[in-house]
RNA sequence: GGCUAGGUGGCAGAGUGGUGAUGCGGCGGCCUGCAAAGCCGUUCUACGUCGGUUCGAAUCCGGCCCUAGCCUCCA
C-alpha cells in the first residue's frame, strides 16, 4: 500500500489511483534557456525514482514532462546571444537530455513543449473567457480574475486579502486585481508571436502546464509534481484555471521536492550560487551525484558540499567493494530485507530508509563471504543489486565504479597493474621493505590496495 | 506582514508514544608480514525552548525562539 504525502493536505495519504492499475504522472520541466543546475538534477532524479517505483509496483505509467520553450527568459537571451529562439532551446534541449540519461533518468513517455501546444492553451483561455473567469484588458493581455475562483489558494494556504496586501504583488498593467496573473500576453514589438482571438501574443507560464497537463492526461488525474518553488503562484494558477474551465477537482495528489541548498541558502540562478549539472559531472561520476540527490528525503531541503559528495562516494564504494568479485546472478535471499526496502518506500519514497536497508544487506553479503559461503553471499548481492536497481543506482561493474576515482591519479590501469604484480612478487620473496615502498608510492597517486585471499585488487581513491 | 516547511548524536541523515535506523568519523578486537578492506564490539546524557496531556514523549497538543523557502522569474 502506497502512501504519499499530498501537499494539497499536507498530510500522507493512501495512493489510490483514478483509473485501476494506471498511474498519470505530470512534472513541470525546464524553461530551456541555460544548462541544468543541482536544482533541476535533483527535481529530475527525485522523479525519476517516483515513476520507476511506481513502475515496480505493477502500474502502467504515463509520465509527462513539459518543455518550456517559449518565455521571457529565453528571449532574452536569445537576443543576447544574437540566435533566434528555436536555436537556442533546442541547444538547452539537448544539454538536458545528456545531463538527465548521464544521472541514469528514464526519458518521460511524453514530452510536450509549450510552442507545440499553443492551440491548447487558446482553447482554455477562451473556455475561461466563456465561463466568465477571465478578461481581456485594453492592451489585448488576458488575465485570470482570482476573486472569481473561490477555491483560490487551496494549495499554498495563501489568502487572496493577505497576497493583495503584500508588497511585492504588482498592481496595474489592465488589471482590475493585482493578485490576477497573465493568460495571455500581447506582443511586444519584435517579440515572438501567436494570432489569436485577442490580438498577437503568446500564452501566460502558468496556462501551458494546464493545458498540456489536461491535454496529455484529462481533465483529472493522479499526481501532478514539481520543486517546491513553483508551489506558489504556478501550481496555485494552474489550479485554479483548470478546475474552473472543467468544473471539478483536476489533481489528486501533489507532490513538491525540496530544495537544493549551498549554505544554508536555496541554489538559485539570481543568488549565482549554483552549479551546473555538466560542472559536477566533470568532476564526480554521474551515480555519485545520484547517490547523493538519493540520499535524502525528497522533500527536504539538501545542502549541497563537498562533504556530502564525498560521503555518497564512499557509500556507493561500500556498496560496490560489496559486490565485487562474485557472480551477476538471481537474486535469492534477503526478503526480509526486500520487505523492509519495500515498506520504505510505499511510505512517501523514503529513499534514505530503503538505502539503510542496502547498507544492512550489503553488510550481510560481506558476512556470508567472510564465512565463506559465497554462493550464499552472490544471492544476497543480487538481491542487493536488484533493490538498488530500483533507485536506478549499482547498475555498473564494480571494478570499474572502484577504479574510476575523482580525479586523475596520474597513473594508467596497466601502469598500476605492473606496479601491484611488483609487488606481488616482492611480496613473494618476502621482500615486504620494496613491497610497501611500492604500495606507498601508488597510495600517492590516489591508488589504494586491497590484499585478498584471491590476490590483490586495488582502486583509486 | 501573510503563507509553507524544518530544528535529531562529532558530521550527514531516517524514524518512532515505551528494546538508542543507516553511513562517515573515533576507539578496541579478529584478520593481515604490515596495511587496506571486511567482520565483531564500542564510544557519543541525540532529539531547539518552555509548558501541557500520558503510567511513560524526542515522538501528541499549545506558546516561544531559530533557520530556510514562497508571496516577482525559478526545479
Amino acid at each position: 500500500m502506497l502512501r504519499i504525502h499530498n501537499s494539497l493536505t499536507g498530510r500522507k495519504e493512501v495512493f489510490r489511483p483514478i483509473e485501476d492499475g494506471h498511474v498519470g504522472l505530470y512534472v513541470c520541466g525546464m524553461t530551456v534557456y541555460d544548462y541544468c543546475h543541482l536544482g533541476h538534477a535533483r527535481a529530475m532524479v527525485v522523479f525519476d525514482v517516483v515513476q520507476r517505483y511506481l513502475r515496480a509496483l505493477g502500474y502502467r505509467v504515463t509520465y509527462v514532462r513539459n518543455i518550456t520553450d517559449i518565455d521571457d527568459k529565453i528571449i532574452a537571451r536569445a537576443d543576447e546571444l544574437g540566435e533566434s529562439m528555436g536555436v537556442v532551446t533546442r541547444r538547452f534541449t539537448e544539454a538536458m537530455y545528456e545531463d538527465a540519461d548521464a544521472m541514469g533518468c528514464r526519458r518521460p513517455d511524453r514530452e510536450p513543449r509549450a510552442t507545440a501546444n499553443v492551440d491548447a492553451m487558446q482553447a482554455l483561455i477562451q473556455r475561461l473567457i466563456d465561463a466568465g473567469y477571465a478578461y481581456v484588458s485594453e492592451h489585448g493581455d488576458v488575465y485570470f480574475a482570482v476573486a472569481r475562483f473561490p477555491d483560490y489558494g487551496q494549495l499554498s494556504g495563501e489568502r487572496l486579502s493577505d497576497l493583495r496586501e503584500g508588497a511585492r504583488v504588482e498592481s496595474g498593467e489592465g488589471k482590475t486585481d493585482a493578485a490576477d496573473f497573465a493568460l495571455w500576453k500581447a506582443a511586444k514589438p519584435g517579440e515572438p508571436s501567436w494570432p489569436s482571438p485577442w490580438g498577437e501574443g503568446r500564452p501566460g507560464w502558468h496556462i501551458e502546464c494546464s493545458a498540456m497537463a489536461t491535454n496529455e492526461l484529462g481533465e483529472r488525474f493522479d499526481i501532478h509534481g514539481g520543486g517546491l518553488d513553483l508551489k506558489f503562484p504556478h501550481h496555485e494558477n494552474e489550479i485554479a484555471q483548470s478546475e474552473a474551465a472543467c468544473g471539478h477537482g483536476w489533481v489528486n495528489y501533489w507532490l513538491h521536492n525540496g530544495h537544493v541548498r549551498i549554505d544554508g541558502e536555496k541554489m538559485a540562478k539570481s543568488l549565482g550560487n549554483f552549479f551546473t549539472v555538466r560542472d559536477i559531472l566533470a568532476q564526480y561520476p554521474a551515480e555519485v551525484v545520484r547517490y547523493f540527490l538519493v540520499a535524502s528525503h525528497y522533500r527536504g531541503p539538501l545542502n549541497y558540499t563537498l562533504e556530502a559528495l564525498a560521503n555518497a562516494r564512499s557509500s556507493l564504494e561500500r556498496f560496490y567493494r560489496a559486490l565485487r568479485g562474485l557472480p551477476w546472478g538471481e537474486p535469492s535471499g534477503g526478503e526480509a530485507e526486500a520487505a523492509r526496502f519495500h515498506e520504505a518506500m510505499q511510505d512517501d519514497f523514503n529513499t534514505p530508509e530503503a538505502l539503510a536497508v542496502l547498507f544492512d544487506l550489503a553488510r550481510e553479503v560481506n558476512r556470508q563471504r567472510e564465512a565463506g559461503d559465497e554462493r550464499t553471499a552472490a544471492g544476497l548481492a543480487a538481491r542487493l543489486r536488484e533493490l538498488g536497481g530500483l533507485l536506478g543506482l549499482l547498475g555498473d561493474d564494480p571494478e570499474r565504479f572502484l577504479k574510476s576515482g575523482t580525479g586523475a591519479s596520474g597513473l594508467d590501469d596497466p601502469t598500476v597493474e605492473a606496479m601491484v604484480a611488483e609487488r606481488t612478487q616482492a611480496r613473494k620473496d618476502r621482500e615486504f621493505e620494496r613491497a610497501d615502498a611500492l604500495r606507498d608510492q601508488l597510495q600517492a597517486a590516489g591508488i589504494i590496495l586491497e590484499d585478498g585471499p584471491e590476490g590483490t585488487s586495488w582502486r583509486r581513491v
